[in-house]
DNA sequence: TTGTATGCGTTATCAG
DNA sequence: CTGATAACGCATACAA
């Protein structure tokens, strides 16, 4: 006996063909067209044989994988997994299964999952991208792969699912303008990422910026940054996403006068931190939500016109952010 | 032209036979062995067509992916997040692709996955396991699948990298004494999970439990958790993983009299918060590097006698802690 | 109701 | 040096 059995070896052992084995196995309508009696005994064998089949083969067969990937910029990100979580579960319930993968923010890397990926065998893809435009992504990607882009609005492709970085961006320094904020410190990721690029053009607009830090959104650079603003003493320093406040804040030794930290998406434990945050929180389930419902109609080949779902921000803060609002 | 020239569609182009173009394309010795004017226009015709290799039909063939799984058991946590990453990368200098899933904590998922990735093509495969031994193991999974247990010690399977829980929960514990600890409260994750019942057993050992609590090793379990747990004033509250102790510290609402938070793996920004806090950090590197220094030998077919790797851990404090101690 | 034959895109064997 | 041709395991149009 094969450790891993095939229709051949079923078809042998029950005195039938590859197709009836096959039929039987599809189950469904087709294998109600096959008498009972040899349906039984084929399901026997395959069971008792322990016949699983081979989906390489099946999906080089039918083009189908039912598989779909999920290509982020950094899946340490609490952002991103929080909602590969989520996608993952939906995808489950419409009998996908989900493979995750990570680019780290490098291009390189994204470019050649990019390209991999499609002729591993997926039905679609979401993907957070790099830098890409509408081009670039088209002559790398399959002409007709399902594609939904996650997290970052791409000219021209209508399956999108994004944050309105104006409105995130805007409320989060609505709140810090009221808690008196005039002169600020930015502390950015890459300027070539459309979210960190615009959150920082916001802010500059909205603030007078007296330092600036930029560099990959790590813990590493908002470190680098604190050493670097420290002693221009401004009203408030501003993250463009959450990593680089916590690495702002993981170097702040004393906290004799801390500075007011406005950040995009969760600091975790924030209400007890002992230093205002305010942060401007993206819609998490929404996001994930938006995905796979831009994403299932691509894949049951439905030719819905899909429209980008743009998402509102909530803006929060902790603790002491609101007890020295309450005080002021 | 086909939008996804195949291997046939070259030959006809260049008139030569698939064989011919298969070799060239393969590169390498092969290669070498065709003419260099054939190899040329072969290889010029299949970059103009815009050739890529079907990958699923590769792999049917030749029976490799080049691709390795790793199913964690919450891809939310860091912990989990950063071991990702790491092997992600290792494995891509040893021409590996990663494909990462997340059971979520969820047994019947991991065993839908189980099932599910090894008949979708993968060379192997890094598992965090939930509640399975050895031969549940083994009759799920095919039986020469290069497979490496991660993060929990499975009797029987060589191909281990975990850390020793003895080690880690007893060092955690020997700080919590020297601070004072005599009666505690018991937050821990899922009895069925080896690391959350080892470290269990011995604090129970080590100080008397005056209260505990158990379920998912989630923010809400922690949550649950601290509402239980009030006004029973421990000398310290000891969760078996982090998302444990973080749900349980993010329902704190006065720290008026903070507990001591023990807890395994690492609480972001610790150092800020303002209760003192003593984690038992595992060696993440090491995790990770040794999870592919487990593997390899196993896709490289060599038949490496493997022994467990057995990692120690590292107890840290936070600032609110030394303090506190130093006072002492 | 069931079997035969063909093809999915590659690699590998065997001739020539 | 190169070309037929047979697998890989499965699904399916076409026969019977």
């Amino acid at each position: 006996m094969p450790p891993t059995p095939t229709l051949i070896d079923i078809a042998r052992e029950t005195n039938t063909s590859v197709s009836t084995v096959s039929r039987v196995l599809a189950g469904g309508a087709v294998a109600e067209r096959i008498s009972p009696e040899t349906r039984g005994r084929v399901l026997k064998a395959a069971k008792q044989m322990g016949y699983r089949p081979n989906l390489l083969a099946r999906s080089l067969r039918t083009r189908k994988t039912h598989t779909v990937a999920l290509l982020v910029s950094d899946i340490s990100n609490p952002f991103f997994s929080r909602i590969a979580n989520l996608v993952e579960q939906a995808l489950h319930r419409e009998g996908y299964s989900l493979v995750l993968c990570n680019s780290g923010e490098d291009p390189e890397l994204e470019d050649e999952y990019l390209n991999l990926l499609p002729r591993k065998g997926i039905d679609g893809l979401i993907l957070v991208p790099l830098v890409r435009g509408k081009k670039s992504l088209a002559d790398t990607l399959p002409k007709n792969l399902p594609l939904v882009i996650l997290d970052r609005p791409i000219p021209g492709i209508g399956a999108t699912v994004f944050t309105d970085q104006e409105q995130a961006a805007h409320a989060l320094c609505d709140t810090l303008s009221r808690d008196g904020a005039k002169r600020v410190a930015l502390v950015s990721g890459p300027h070539s990422i459309y979210t960190h690029r615009r959150r920082a053009e916001i802010i500059s607009e909205r603030f007078e910026v007296i330092a600036r830090h930029e560099g990959p959104a790590s813990f590493d650079t908002g470190r680098q940054a604190f050493v670097k603003i420290l002693g221009q003493s401004p009203d408030a320093v501003i993250c463009t996403n959450n990593f680089l406040a916590m690495g702002f804040i993981e170097a702040i030794e004393s906290i004799d006068r801390p500075p007011v930290i406005g950040v995009f998406d969760e600091i975790p434990l924030m209400h007890l931190l002992p230093l205002p945050i305010v942060c401007s929180m993206q819609d998490i389930p929404m996001l994930a939500e938006g995905c796979v419902r831009q994403l299932m109609p691509q894949l049951n080949g439905e030719p819905k016109k899909l429209d980008p779902i743009v998402l509102q921000s909530r803006v929060v803060t902790n603790r002491a952010f609101q007890s020295r609002h309450n005080a002021a």
